[in-house]
Parts: C-alpha cells; sequence; structure tokens
DNA sequence: CAGTGGTCTAGACCACTGG
DNA sequence: CAGTGGTCTAGACCACTGC
C-alpha cells in the first residue's frame, strides 16, 4: 500500500463542467490537471514531502490520482515554471530549496561590476541587532498582522570583500520564528532562508520588491561606512511562503558603487 | 498549396540521435518540439508574419512540418513562454506586439505610490533631443557596433500628472532606423516601441537592466525639475530583438518620490 | 539493468470565438 | 456552424541516472 506520503484525493471533478442549466456567474471551470496541481501543492504545504527531497514519480502520482501520467506531467510542468519544485531527468521531481549551491541567492539581484557570478565569493555577515518586539502598524500591514502583535526584528550588514555593501532590516512573524536568535543565525552557515526552511519549516516561494533611490543618513553612513548622503538603493521585500502567505518584510540598503540590480525583462 | 506565409522545412533530423560511434563531444541532441520552436523562430525574425498578425494554426503547422499537433503546440508553448506569441483560444496564435493597450509599457516597470495599474492616465511626452551622430565607444560596445558608426540618439523626459518623472537617454543604430527624426516620434501615438515595430519592423523581445542609485547633477535637476543631489534611480537597459542582437541601449532616471520600480521574484 | 523524467504520436473530446 | 486553441488519454520509445 502506498499509503504514505502521499496527498488525500480528496474530490476531483472529473466531469467536464457539469452544468445542468447553468445557476448562476463563473462556472468556474478547472481542468484536471489544475486540480491535481492544487492537491500537490497541498501536500507542499503541509510539508508532506521536505525541500531537496523527491515527490513521488509521475507514474505513481498518475496511479493514485487515477489519471494519465500527461494529466500529473503538465501539473508538474506548472509547478515546475513556479519554482516551487525541480525536475531533475533520470533521478526525480524535487522539493526545491535555498540550501543548494546553485541557487544560493535567487532572490538577491545585486551583481558585481565584474559580473562575476555567484558574487565574490560569500558574504561576510554581521549581526547588528535582532530584537523581539511589538509590530508597528506600518510592519503588521505587510505581514498581515494586527498592529502590536509579536514580530522579531534583524539588523544586518553584508559586506563583499570586505566593504559593507548591504544594511537590511528583516521583520518576521513572531509565531512562526519562535526561538530564532542572533546566535542561532550567526551560527548558521548558509543563506537565511535555508535555516528557515530547515529550522522553522518556512519556504519562500515567492517575493515582491519595491526600488527607489535614497540619500544614506548618519546612520546608514556608520554601518555602511559610506559618505553622507550617497544615493542608496532602498530595496523593500515582501517575501510569501505558500499560500501567498507574507512571512517576511525585509528592508534593505544596497550601496552601487561597484555592483548593481540585475533585472531581465521579457 | 499552402505555399504561402510558410517557412521552408529545412532539414529537420528525425532520427533519434543516429550517432554511429559517436564522433566526439556535444552530440547535440535537439528535440523535434525545439527544431520546429527554431524554424517557427526564424520565420518571426524574417517578418513572414508581421505583430499582431495571426500565425497559422497548430493543425497547419502540424501537416506542413510533419509532425503531429502536440509536438508543434509544444513548440508553440515555448514561444508563448518566451512573449514571442501569444495565444487566444478560439481565434488563433498572435504574433505579440508593443502596440496593445493591455501590454502598453511591458518594459516600463516603474508604478505609482498609489498603485493603480497602467499609470495615472498615459505619460506626457517631450523630446529634449534627437540627434545622429558617431557612436561614443561604450555605446558601441552596448550595441555590438564598430566606433564610430552612426547612432541615433534621443533624449526625452515623460512627466506623469505634470510632474517630470523619467529622464531618457536612448541610442539606437543608424542603419535600422533610418528615417527616424525627432517630428516622427512627437508625431505618434503610443509607445515608442509601438512605433518601432511599424515603422522599421524592429521588435524589441528582450531587455536586461542594470540599477543605481546616483545623484542628480545639474542638467538632470533642470529637465525634471528636482533639487540639486536629489537621489535618483539610474536604470540602464539593453533591449534585443530576435537572436539576442542588441537594438536599443536606453539610460534612464526616474524620480522615485511617488512612483517606484517594481519587480517580482520567484 | 530498472526506474526516472522527456519526447512523440494519434485520436477523442471540450471550450471559446465568430460568422 | 466550422475553426481555433485546450484538455485528456494510452501507448511507444528515448535519454539519463545509479545500482
Amino acid at each position: 500500500m502506498a499509503s504514505t506520503a502521499f496527498p488525500s484525493t480528496e474530490s476531483l471533478v472529473t466531469e467536464g463542467n457539469a452544468n445542468i442549466s447553468a445557476p448562476s456567474v463563473t462556472p468556474a471551470f478547472s481542468p484536471l490537471y489544475q486540480q491535481i496541481k492544487g492537491l500537490i501543492l497541498n501536500s507542499l504545504r503541509v510539508g508532506e514531502w521536505k525541500p531537496g527531497e523527491t515527490i513521488p514519480s509521475e507514474i505513481d502520482l498518475a496511479a493514485h490520482f487515477k489519471v494519465s501520467q500527461g494529466t500529473v506531467r503538465k501539473a508538474i510542468d506548472e509547478l515546475a515554471a513556479d519554482n516551487l519544485v525541480v525536475r531533475r531527468q533520470g533521478k526525480g521531481t524535487f522539493v526545491s530549496t535555498h540550501a543548494e549551491r546553485q541557487v544560493q541567492y535567487r532572490f538577491l539581484k545585486l551583481m558585481p561590476d565584474s559580473g562575476d557570478l555567484s558574487q565574490e565569493g560569500p558574504a561576510q555577515r554581521q549581526i547588528v541587532d535582532c530584537r523581539r518586539l511589538r509590530a508597528p502598524s506600518d510592519v503588521a500591514r505587510a505581514l498581515a498582522l494586527r498592529p502590536g502583535d509579536a514580530v522579531l526584528q534583524v539588523k544586518r550588514v553584508l559586506s563583499f570583500a570586505d566593504k559593507p555593501t548591504i544594511l537590511e532590516d528583516i521583520w518576521l512573524p513572531g509565531a512562526p520564528f519562535k526561538g530564532l536568535t542572533a546566535d542561532r543565525l550567526r551560527g548558521y552557515e548558509g543563506p537565511m532562508y535555508a535555516l528557515f526552511e530547515t529550522e522553522f519549516g518556512v519556504r519562500m516561494v515567492r517575493a515582491e520588491e519595491k526600488i527607489r533611490a535614497i540619500s544614506a543618513d548618519h546612520l546608514h553612513c556608520q554601518l555602511l561606512r559610506v559618505e553622507p548622503v550617497t544615493p542608496l538603493l532602498s530595496v523593500e521585500r515582501i517575501a510569501f511562503t505558500y499560500h501567498d502567505l507574507p512571512m517576511e518584510l525585509r528592508r534593505g540598503l544596497y550601496v552601487t558603487n561597484t555592483h548593481y540590480y540585475r533585472n531581465e525583462l521579457s
């Protein structure tokens, strides 16, 4: 019995849009492969398969859902397009993770002018501050909390080749990140998002950034060791887990003398 | 005979990787649908079908290439994912264009703080300068020209609600844009990239942007009506046509008091 | 070698568009 | 209604991985 690690089938609407005298608006027709995708997504959210692990093979999933392999293939194709899952021919389909060398800095678009990939060696990290407090109203709004709810604030500086380059002010909801401390952060090798995955079961899946140019104030100058009124790139990120739940507000300030924010349009 | 508007079949390698005692490196196996994609891409580049027009139906293409519908479907799926083509159920598959209301500002990521889509009404455009000259070395490098080759330089200011917000310095290769003048630009309603398509047969397909924060100098202050040393977002874009040919270097300066550059990560 | 994802086919049927 | 893209199936075979 392949009863382990399989999502419950729930209700698959197999019949094509069985609208007997269509009742009202929005027939809400959803193709089979979308429903399958939804079910797999649920399993991912619930943590049925952990980041880095393989999910069942297409054939197994097809058998379990009682659909053809082509249909689950299309479902998985979309999950792969969303970067929720990674396909590897001959090996299987893996829950994607921030903990791999390849995609270390998946969400960091800052590049050195020299153009080298994956930065000039790993960044040096310095935790400036890490404290629990009550959410200011703007933070609460961004994280879909009530003002006054417990949040965690982390301030840190990232340096490349001993040059302070990024100053980050990170806000996390208190509940999911209970037990996160400065020491915990300092003791962990690798990307912060990887720690979130392994230690707190929180997967960052998607993010939105709002970018502006601002002038460095006194505090920024100290921490980033730049002259007063140096223009800085202000990058405000909201990162989401599954289900579009906001799980992080990150306000970053980038020094862009020797680095730039890279973006691709299509 | 469906001989019009069909790409020549050229050589389709149907046999699966017929490597008799593999000769050297890189078998260069390429699936059928990739080859089909390449052929359709050629037709697009050559202009066999113009932006906004439909391409032949999947069935017709399948018949012409002597493959199954599913195979051309997969080819077209990728073209659609690359935004080179747009599928519309029941109508057909269309060569994508910058001239449609929906995607007017496909490459402009600046959003008003108010969050409203498609900006607060259309932008007011003011051509500050438009001249032909010989390519400086940095421009030549970006456009894959030789230094001294003819280029066109356009300077313009975009305003939203009468507030100057974007200052752009646009460099175009002289040859493909022969006949482009300030008056031509001023007389055209709609996005500049739409004009490029209809008047010069140049389709911008993809772009890369490098973003930094800089301080406004005197000229910037005049044109954008901001105080000296106001921090500005510097956006250097290289836009490509088919075949990854660079066709535009655009240096933009954005005022980010009431607007922000929006990006999505996944 | 068995097991995985990847390609290709042929055919049936559905949903949407427009005349 | 005919024609388009969209879904789903079943089956064959290929390419890659690891034992």
